[in-house]
DNA sequence: TTGCTCGGTTAGTGAGCGTTAACCTCGCCA
DNA sequence: TGGCGAGGTTAACGCTCACTAACCGAGCAA
């Protein structure tokens, strides 16, 4: 465990920045004078270390779905070393991935708002890393629950992401005593979510709720008499 | 229950392709020209419509949050007048809110991501209409968990809110067989996360996972020093 | 017919912004 | 001392893009 204590370098603090304001304000709405200003060094001095704009999103994104799915890896080679029971390592995994939607709240609004502002290559690994991480955790899900079919835990293991993700909304002031009751509550919420996901799956009670609530600029079905790009 | 069947209008499909297309690349990465392009008008004609760019984002950001929140009211008043339990009026709007998220998701997504995109007076309104919902959504989860605190349950819901509204995620194809079973999963999943959070609040077993893992680019705090892939 | 409104069109303008060019100044090594 | 690379600076360029100006044709009422 090395938490590093040495002074970030330049590449670092401005990486650090980018993330804030890409967070903040999305890729779009911050322009290079702005991450320049908030380092202390103004517009063009970026380019002594980077390429351009797109290039610090890149690493931005890349740099956390590896650390995401590092983190994972880890967490499963230490559960299998100390011999834990599946529940245990399911527990492992969402304190893990806890500790990354608390801490680098930016990054993980990043990591789901952003992507496609991606050079293609970029996109194709950040996206691929994703998806080994997510079957990560649905391996893990699906020996705690036998009886969930690896469809439905795939799309549960999404939305439990959704979930923990959620940290950046609930950021309003004096939402929660501290870090440790907000990861706490995090932790059952998450528990919670995948072990009613496998509990009725036998279909059921639900589903037959409220009517379709005609949509006012219902949008998906695309027919509708709306204009050209029929097909695509 | 007004499900309508006449055909939408001009601004209507402008605001539908708007939407669609905000929700795909984002508020600044769509141009006006291409909004027109796929309502079959192009470039400024959009101005005998709107006002503005601007314009059309406000109106379906407030658009959204109304319905959300009128779509609450109605659940409970229904549920109300029929003389629903507690758990069942939960369900209702639970059942409700995920008719949005999967029938509106284009504007589901950009409710969360591009909220701050929008002029003060009118990022206030959508704020106190969220507020509004949230507190509906708070005032029935402690009526079906009256143990659970105030700001837990405000915690929890925003939490599910990120569960419900992580459809847009899970679009991939194949990833569910239709419909009504990703709306049966996502409801197990919301009911099971929110007793969850009711179950274990006494504070417990959880909460002493794994350390901190020392982030990358550690942000929120602005202080500490952060190391690039330290470890590994 | 005349004339007015509604909803389009194309051409142009002006601002913002990413990026580059040219220059400057340290600290360091031979 | 001389050179040189690392890391800044300011000025300027060029492109994109929201928005405006000016014009136009269909429908329609008087």
């Amino acid at each position: 465990m090395s938490t590093r204590t040495d002074a970030p370098t330049r590449r670092e603090q401005i990486l650090g920045q980018a993330a804030r304001l890409f967070a903040e304000r999305g890729f779009h709405g911050v322009g290079v004078d702005e991450i320049g200003a908030a380092v202390g060094i103004s517009g063009p001095g970026l380019y002594r270390h980077f390429a351009g704009k797109d290039a610090m999103l890149a690493e931005l994104l890349v740099g956390i779905s590896e650390r995401l799915y590092s983190g994972g890896r880890r967490c499963m080679a230490e559960a299998g070393e100390a011999g834990l029971a599946p529940g245990a390592t399911l527990d492992a995994l969402i304190g893990r991935h806890i500790d990354f939607a608390l801490d680098d709240r930016a990054l993980i609004t990043l990591h789901d708002r952003e992507l496609d502002r991606l050079r293609d290559s970029d996109r194709k690994l950040v996206r691929q890393l994703q998806r080994q991480y997510v079957e990560l955790w649905v391996g893990v899900v699906r020996q705690v629950h036998p009886e969930l079919p690896e469809k439905e835990a795939r799309a549960s293991v999404h939305a439990v992401f959704g979930l923990l993700n959620s940290t950046p909304h609930l950021s309003r002031p004096s939402s929660l005593p501290d870090r440790d009751a907000a990861a706490a509550l995090l932790h059952r919420l998450a528990r919670g979510a995948l072990a009613a996901a496998a509990g009725g799956a036998g279909g059921g009670a639900y589903g037959a709720e409220g009517a379709p609530a005609g949509g006012v600029y219902r949008v998906d079905g695309g027919t509708a008499g709306a204009g050209p790009r029929a097909e695509d």
